[in-house]
DNA sequence: CCGGATCCGGGTTGATACTG
DNA sequence: CAGTATCAACCCGGATCCGG
């Protein structure tokens, strides 16, 4: 991107990171860790492939990502955060929770990934019982599922499956996001058609308290 | 900016502030509160006059400011935030504190307003004596000066002059702003060109305490 | 299949000039 | 004061191609 040339924190942030993609690539990274060029491109549904490698570049050479050549038999780059990159994780957060409002309102043709719930998942739940066993939860979609996992007082969310998951969540994007941000209850979404099986408590620890229900 | 088609809310929020000098027109917005176009435009050196007109009505379209008629006898137009776009607070902050570090390395040429100053002065500064009576502080730079108020354990920052500061610092924006965000010592800022004077204890009771110098 | 590079058409940006 | 109008330069998206 071109530059500001103004002395201020926030023109020189833009700078490296306002370049329209750029973001959404620092978020996949953050929610994936390390991965290939092709995972990228999955998490990136509409990016051209010339911009990609173009972001990747300057990322790159901005210190925010980091190239590594994983060793044999695997050969292959993968791309992953510096730790200036990792960094970025609460612009990330406060844009992303910016952006919630907004999905109310999205198009029924918008793509989706199922990773992409592990941002909600962190921001909006809290584990409100942090003496009680540990528990996961399964979150389905068409896509990749992801577990969210609350220990000890601290909730985290990431891809893949729990070996023995206290409930399990299958919906539509729209619906979980929905119920993880605090605007459905268990109830609502149930019958708005979530299938939930398992411990209904366990969703309810982690929820936002803005509903009692 | 065109559509991403993702169902994610960092998509969806990029969609509507990503664009080139958009989150750059909430920053003067949040800083000074409402006023002109032209004072807008004085605040954003570089900024072609189309694209500010063009982002002023996207952002009025997506009820992130308000464009208000000054009565008589001023009788101009005005730019206020809405609620909504108050709510950019938090992203400006991240996104600004994350480049910071990058103003080490910034231009001698890049262009500077006195008034950018409020945001690092809000993020870096805390009120470590709320016990003790409030002071000020005036910062100058060769443009507008800023105050800087802490107040029974709150810091606020803001355009404008005091009446009876405590101390008022002089010198250029690269030297505030180490010293601010503590990277400088008072001593070695002194050292450097930055005219202090007043009280040295008011600022010591602001400063981060990364140094204890 | 992986990680791009290249080319091209169209849209966006930036600089300047101009106006109610 | 608060913008339009115009136009060149640049950036983006889509398609295609290519060496390992």
């Amino acid at each position: 991107m071109r530059s500001y040339k103004q002395f201020c924190g926030l023109a020189k942030a833009l700078e490296m990171v306002g370049d329209r993609w750029t973001l959404l690539i620092v978020r996949e990274l953050l929610a994936r860790g390390r991965c290939r060029y092709t995972d990228l491109q999955k998490g990136l549904p509409g990016i051209a492939t010339n911009l990609l490698a173009d972001r990747l570049r300057e990322l790159e050479e901005a210190g925010i990502i980091r190239r590594e050549d994983a060793p044999p038999p695997v050969a292959t780059t993968l791309f992953a955060l510096t730790p200036r990159g990792e960094e970025l994780e609460p612009v990330i957060d406060a844009l992303g929770r910016w952006g919630v409002p907004l999905l109310a309102s999205a198009s029924k043709s918008d793509t989706f990934r199922g990773h992409w719930l592990i941002f909600p998942a962190k921001l909006y739940l809290k584990d409100h019982a942090s003496d009680r066993p540990p528990i996961a939860i399964e979150v389905h979609t068409d896509d990749e599922p992801i577990v969210i996992e609350a220990h000890a007082g601290s909730v985290r969310a990431r891809v893949g499956s729990a070996e023995k998951p206290d409930a399990v969540m299958t919906g539509s994007p729209r619906l979980i996001a929905a119920l993880i941000s605090g605007n459905l209850t268990l109830a609502a979404a149930r019958h708005a058609g979530l299938h939930y099986q398992g411990d209904a408590k366990a969703l309810k620890r982690l929820q936002p308290l803005a509903f009692a229900s």
